[in-house]
DNA sequence: CCTGGAGTTGTCCTA
DNA sequence: TTAGGACAACTCCAG
């Protein structure tokens, strides 16, 4: 080891935090006074670690550029490395005689245990700070200091907790390594998809880096804040966030958001303002459970359905994964999903009750698809959200709750917008056959150029049927005792 | 320890 | 056309 003298650098590890604004163990690094030597490790080995879905990838390889250019200019480059994060930082300390190292905490079980060992291992300081949650999620604690398992008194508790700390701006200069470490060029990573290159559409859809999430965060706050509560729900018009790949890459911050949400110059009812802040507070509840439950995206919450007789079904699967099922508000947002990387939350419900109820397929199959394809996929709000539908979760869905895709379909997207824009084939034909195709009289079908079985799938269930058998095969097995 | 109100997001049938 | 109740009972959690 080289000695440690006053110019020894600070490492500071960006993780799941790729932001400059209200970065905790960043402020932390420059108030120091040393050297600044900023990371980003690629790890691929560590066990129980969740390896990134192809989506997230993408959206991991921009976000790496945009912050690399924006400590650039604060006058200090992001080193890129590679392999086991405990070797990786080991190797470094080597080479650079740091002896100072910081992070913002995360929260899966294999990370936790990695950054665990670092902690204990490091020859010098290693401090961790809360940058990704409002509150650490193992704090929240019932009065018998249980963790929670139901939402709402979960967000009685958090309000209780008192508001969560304003947010700290940027630090205005960084100093610099002398000498900086070797590292890796991103182009390297191949985080990018190639043969076929299937980004154009994603980097049409999105921004990612701080600086798209603040754009996105404005508009928000300027136009869809106002009706939040009843705006939100309609996949058409999308008058949602859409922070949530911004979230997951920590491009903004929670806290921001949260002060957001109460700031009386954006002009909104109370109401909006407490969904859209319970929206956030889902995230917090997410972690929570998983904080509780490791193991959230592998088995079953509620033990009663380790027995449940999922049906092993390929065609179906990938009919759905497709886009291909013959119910248009499903398949337009598989291909919603597909094609840009994120699914509005309505229709995420309505085609996760379909894969599980209608089709009885398993749904770790869902949320696999989900991790694979969301840019927002998240260790967290994936399973819990895949866990919540399937009823399998904490606070699941009751059994019987079954979305009828015809009926959501009309309620939720009445002036077809939605499925229009995602379903081509079907885009002459009049919004009130749009929910359900096949029953639409024959001339209406071939005025509008449709074919059914041929230029658009006739549906691979009978809704009827399914949701009969559904609430036998769960009827049966809600009586099932966990093991 | 006991009590009792409450629980994200729906559907379908009946009156 | 629309409003209301059944669907099931259970667990959670505060007082």
């Amino acid at each position: 080891m080289p000695p440690i003298t006053q110019s020894t650098p600070v490492i500071m590890w960006f993780r799941q935090d790729l932001r400059l604004a209200d970065n905790p163990a960043l402020n932390h690094a420059a108030s120091l006074g040393k050297p600044v030597l900023p990371i980003f490790i690629l790890d691929e080995v560590s066990p129980e670690c969740r390896a990134m879905g192809a989506a997230q990838k993408w959206w991991l390889h921009h976000s790496l550029v945009s912050l690399s250019d924006d400590l650039k200019r604060l006058g200090v480059p992001l080193t890129l490395l590679r392999g086991a994060a405990t070797d990786v930082i080991d190797a470094l300390c080597q080479e650079t005689g740091a002896d100072s190292i910081c992070w913002n905490r995360r929260y899966g079980a294999g990370e936790q245990a990695v950054d665990a060992t670092i902690k204990s291992t490091f020859r010098g300081t290693a401090k961790s700070f809360g940058g990704h949650l409002l509150h650490e999620p193992s704090l929240v604690r019932t009065g018998t200091d249980m963790p929670y398992r139901v939402y709402t008194p979960f967000w009685k508790k958090f309000c209780a907790m008192g508001p969560p700390r304003q947010p700290v701006s940027a630090p205005k200069t960084l100093t610099p390594c002398v000498t900086l470490p070797t590292g890796d060029a991103l182009d390297d990573w191949k985080l990018l998809p190639r043969k076929p290159d299937w980004s154009p559409s994603l980097a049409q859809a999105w921004t990612p880096g701080e600086a798209g999430a603040h754009q996105r965060r404005n508009a928000f706050l300027a136009d869809n804040l106002r009706a939040y509560d009843t705006a939100r729900d309609l996949p058409g018009p999308d008058r949602t966030s859409r922070l949530s790949p911004h979230l997951r890459f920590g491009e903004i911050s929670p806290y921001q958001l949260w002060h957001d949400a109460f700031d009386t110059r954006h002009t909104a009812e109370g109401k909006a303002r407490e969904i859209w802040a319970k929206e956030l507070v889902w995230r917090e509840f997410a972690y929570h459970l998983l904080q509780e439950y490791p193991h959230l995206d592998e088995s079953n919450f509620n033990g009663k359905f380790d027995t449940f007789p999922w049906q092993s079904n390929p065609q179906a699967l990938s009919a759905w994964q497709k886009g291909q099922t013959g119910y248009p508000i499903i398949d337009a947002g598989m291909r919603q999903l597909y094609q840009t990387g994120w699914m509005h939350n309505r229709v995420r419900m309505i085609v996760g009750s379909f894969l599980v109820k209608h089709l009885l397929i398993d749904w770790r199959e869902g949320e696999k698809w989900f991790w694979d394809t969301l840019v927002d996929g998240d260790p967290a709000s994936n399973p819990a959200q895949w866990q919540w539908v399937a009823g399998t979760g904490a606070d699941a869905a009751p059994y019987f709750r079954i979305f009828n895709p015809i009926m959501q379909a009309q309620k939720f997207d009445t002036d077809g917008s939605y499925i229009h824009k995602y379903v081509p084939e079907l885009k002459n034909l009049p919004a009130q056959h749009l929910p359900a195709p096949w029953e639409a009289p024959e001339s209406v079908l071939r005025q509008a150029g449709v074919e059914l079985g041929k230029t658009y799938p006739k549906p691979i269930v009978d809704h009827k049927q399914a949701r009969a058998r559904a609430l036998e095969a769960l009827n049966q097995s809600k009586d099932a005792i966990a093991p």
